[in-house]
DNA sequence: GTTGATTTGTCCGTATGTATA
DNA sequence: GTATACATACGGACAAATCAA
C-alpha cells in the first residue's frame, strides 16, 4: 500500500518552508531518511515548490540542531534517543530514569497555599473549602529539562512541604519527612497538547512544541491521597512506558 | 504566580491568526475562559494585535467547531468531553469505550505481506527474513474516526487474518479464529507527535493536529507474540487511562 | 418603546512578507 | 537580483444585532 504524500497547503495560514520543515522533522523521526537527506532538487519536486523554499526549510532545520549541511556533499542527520519514562503504580522520578541519565534533579520554581478547586477536592477526597500546598516543580537530567510540573499537596497534613521538597529536589524524599514511607500511584491519565507559554519557556522548547501530559493520584500505604499531580513532559525527548 | 503570555511572534513561519487560534484553543482546554470568550477588542489587545486579525483567528475555531459566535451577544464555547481509552495488561480494543460511545467498529483500509524489518523482528521475536502481515486500520465510535493503527502479525501463524478482521472489525476475534483465546499486553510506550499526512486525512484532523502513540506487543496465553502495532489517537478527542 | 453601550460582521485601502519565475 | 502574484496584517469606518438602563 502505497499513499500519495498530501500536497504542502498554501494559504493555511503556515508558510510553505515551515510545512516543509515540519515534514522533513517528522519524515526523519519515522526513519525515512536514514542518514542522508535527498538532494535539494529531489525534496522540491517531491514537495511541489520551488528549491529555494526548500532550503529555507533546511536551513530552519539546521538552527534547530536536526540537520547538518556541508557543501558538496549533502545535508546529513543528527540523531538522539529518547528517553523513556516508566509510568506503573511504583512510579519515582528518582527511579525513573535509572541508568538513563545522571545527575537528575528537581527544582522548585513556585509555591502557595490556596483552596482546593473542585477537581482537586475530588481527586484528593478533600471537603469543601479545604486549603492545599500547590508546588510548581521542573525536573532535569543531566542539565537539561525534562518535565514540569504543578502538585497539590492537602494543607492540613503538608503544609512546609515546599520547604523539603526545595532541600531535597525530591517528592520521595519530602513525603516521608511527614511519615509517609511509600506511596503508589492510583491513577494515570495520559494526553498530548501543544506546549503553554510557560512550559515553553521552562522547558526550553520552541513554539508549537508538544507536550505529553499525566495526570495523577498518588496515595500512601493506608491508601489517602497525598498527592495530585499534573506533570508536562516534551515530547521529542521523552516517552512514556507502561510497565 | 502570574507570568505574563509570551507575546505572539511576527515572521517565525507561522501567520499572527493562526499562532492566536492555537492559544485561544490552549486556554479553552486549559479551562481559561468558563464559558464565553473575551471581545474581539480585549483579545486583540491582549495578544497584541489588530482586532481583524483576532477575527481571523476565531473564524478559523468556528469552522473547526470549538466556538460559536453571534453577532451582537459575543462569541461561545462549544464543549465536548474527551474519550478515556484504558491501557493495561488486558485490553480490548472493543470492551476499552465501553459506556461511553455505542456503536464502535473497525475498518480495514490496507493489507500486505512484507518481509519483517529489524523492529518487527525484535518486537515478535522472529528470525531473520520472516514474513509478516501488515494491517492498517481504521477504528470509529459512533461515526467518528477515534483511532488509526499499522499491526504486524506473523505470516506463518496468521496468514489470512485480513479476511478475518475485514468481516468482523475486530483484532480480538480475528485472532480467536486462529486458536488465539486470549492475550495480554505485554508492554506499552507512550509518545506524541504531529499527525502525518495519511493520519490527518483518515482521523479528520486539521493541520498541527497532534496524535497519541501507543506501541505496543501483545502475547498469547503462552507468552507468544502475536501482534506488534502503533496506535494513533486524534489527542484532542481521547485520552489514555493508566489502569 | 427609546436610547446608548456593547459586540460581532463587513468593507475599504495600504504596507509588508512569502513564493514563484 | 528583479519583477510579479498572492497572503498576511493593520487601521479606520460603519452596519447589524443584542442587551440593559
Amino acid at each position: 500500500m502505497t499513499r500519495e504524500a498530501a500536497r504542502v497547503q498554501r494559504r493555511s495560514g503556515i508558510a510553505l518552508w515551515r510545512q516543509i520543515a515540519d515534514r522533513i522533522r517528522l519524515a526523519i523521526g519515522a526513519g525515512e531518511f536514514s542518514e542522508r537527506l535527498p538532494p535539494e532538487v529531489d525534496l522540491a519536486e517531491r514537495f511541489g515548490v520551488n528549491r529555494h523554499t526548500v532550503r529555507s526549510a533546511i536551513s530552519a532545520l539546521v538552527q534547530e540542531g536536526v540537520l547538518r549541511a556541508e557543501q558538496g556533499r549533502g545535508t546529513f542527520i543528527e540523531r538522539k534517543r529518547k528517553l523513556a519514562y516508566p509510568i506503573g503504580a511504583r512510579t519515582r522520578f528518582s527511579e525513573g530514569l535509572q541508568g538513563q541519565t545522571r545527575d537528575r534533579r528537581g527544582i522548585l520554581l513556585a509555591h502557595e497555599v490556596v483552596e482546593a478547586d473542585q477537581t482537586t477536592i475530588e481527586a484528593l477526597g478533600l471537603s469543601e473549602g479545604a486549603t492545599v500546598v500547590r508546588l510548581e516543580t521542573l525536573s532535569e537530567a543531566d542539565g537539561r529539562p525534562i518535565s514540569r510540573a504543578t502538585s497539590f499537596f492537602p494543607a492540613h497534613r503538608f503544609g512546609n512541604i515546599e520547604g523539603h521538597y526545595a532541600e531535597t529536589g525530591s517528592i520521595t524524599s519530602a513525603l516521608k519527612a511527614y511519615g509517609v514511607p511509600d506511596y503508589f500511584r492510583r491513577s494515570t491519565v495520559i494526553s498530548a497538547r501543544h506546549a503553554s507559554d510557560a512550559d515553553l519557556a521552562d522547558l526550553k522548547l520552541s513554539p508549537g512544541a508538544i507536550v505529553l501530559v499525566t495526570v495523577y493520584v498518588n496515595v500512601d500505604p493506608d491508601g489517602k491521597p497525598v498527592q495530585f499531580s499534573e506533570t508536562r513532559f516534551a515530547a521529542d525527548v521523552v516517552e512514556l512506558s507502561v510497565s
